[in-house]
DNA sequence: CATGGATTATGACTTATATCAAATTGTTTC
DNA sequence: GAAACAATTTGATATAAGTCATAATCCATG
């Protein structure tokens, strides 16, 4: 029962892992494995449609997705919505709240989902001593910076074809790395949703789908995704003027 | 002198406080002062048109701006530029290469600045006993996280005149913070650097900067910029649809 | 399992911004 | 201080994506 709690525990420091670096509780010895009983995250089950936090809302902790799918989003003032970011297995949400305080965008579950919350004073506080879950830490978070600007480069240079092909690879990959296939997937957000994260209206997300599928590139079944020719796809992304 | 290296030393730690807070040395004993000495950031001057780091080249260090100021972007493989972000005294540069141990943007200065280089291994190492310095350098990446979340709604959802004026509003608000002038102020990149911030081509820029002023919300004089209806230019934000 | 609301696809038309071009002004540099 | 280059402004035109509208399809719930 103890053993099977420290497990758990790991689990969640594994989340705090890289993406794509394996899960190994490489660099714990055995009074560090009791330590970790400090993180105690509790799991949370969040269904389809629930918020798991809001803009405003007090910070106190963040979460590792164990299962299941989330977007973030930021609202403007006059009511417009952007969608900041898809999350999914062993990606960590909230990280924008500590700076200050409350979260700064809302988390909304797009399926049934099963998280683990992490009480951010209690893993500062564990980091402290533990050198491996600093750097992780701090590795989740610059890459988050750094892939924040990819979008940001994104939104900002490239035509729809472009961003639609950048958003069909980016999740083709982050499947793949994590023991689903890269090639054929299931979507789990609306056109709109889409639109709203790639800086476009959901008519146009629907126009490109289609001319993709026209020519070849991938089969559309609604929400489901084939990609045909991946290859061709990683092109429109480099060339296309 | 060795005073005054403490003090020095002090100031780098400062800039690790947030923007918004004031830089005093609460926290600090006089035991954490000596333990300061370790992190020994050597200032450099780093001349107009001379890059920083580029992207590539392997991280070791962080930067703090002490004076002058800075463009980040990133490149697409098609030779398609992207600027990131501008920043100025005070502000941190780098933590968006500490997840993958090489930088992933270049830093180039618009003009002759002065930079303290902080090692970041020293910075975590003296992090894990100095929690005032770990929680800094956390609130320090979780807002630049969340700043990147604006921009993207701003690149996603804005209009070209709504995405100028909320450059001109920040820009105004980061000098007022620094005791420089929030109503006037010279822009030190170019029509095309703050075009590829925003999206927008110079051309767009250039006519917005016109436009503005026909209006009478500003006054512009090449790189000289005067805010003449800050309140019009954030009303022009929140509603314009 | 039928009904109503949400989502998606597609067409016709509009518009904001990009593109191309030329003149003007500012800034290095020899 | 003049020549050469870089940056800015402004106009005319092109175009990618937005808007509006309609039909088809999906799917959630009583």
């Amino acid at each position: 029962m103890k053993e099977d709690n420290i497990l758990n525990q790991l689990k969640v420091v594994c989340s705090l892992c890289s993406l794509r670096e394996l899960c190994l509780p490489i660099g714990f010895g055995p009074q560090e494995l009791e330590q970790l009983d400090a993180l105690a995250g509790s799991k949370k089950l969040v269904k389809r449609g629930e918020y798991l936090y809001r803009t405003g809302s007090p910070f106190s902790a963040i979460y590792a997705i164990r299962g299941g799918f989330f977007k973030t989003s930021v609202l403007h003032e006059d009511g417009r919505e952007h969608v900041t970011g898809f999350h999914m297995m062993g990606d960590i949400m909230g990280l924008d709240a500590i700076g200050s305080g409350a979260h700064v965008c809302d988390a909304v579950a797009l399926e049934t989902s099963e998280i683990c919350e992490i009480p951010f004073d209690r893993l500062s506080e564990l980091s402290m001593c533990m050198p491996v879950l600093q750097q992780n830490l701090h590795r989740i978070m610059s890459r988050e910076i750094a892939f924040d600007h990819e979008i940001m480069l994104m939104l900002g240079k490239m035509r729809a074809e472009e961003r639609l092909a950048a958003f069909l690879l980016n999740l083709s990959q982050r499947f793949s790395a994590r023991g689903y296939s890269a090639a054929s997937f299931q979507l789990r957000m609306t056109r709109e949703e889409i639109g709203s994260y790639l800086g476009l209206k959901l008519e146009t997300v629907s126009r490109t789908f289609s001319k993709f599928q026209d020519e070849g590139l991938i089969a559309v079944q609604k929400k489901f995704i084939e990609l045909k020719d991946a290859n061709a796809l990683k092109r429109l992304l480099g060339s296309l003027a």
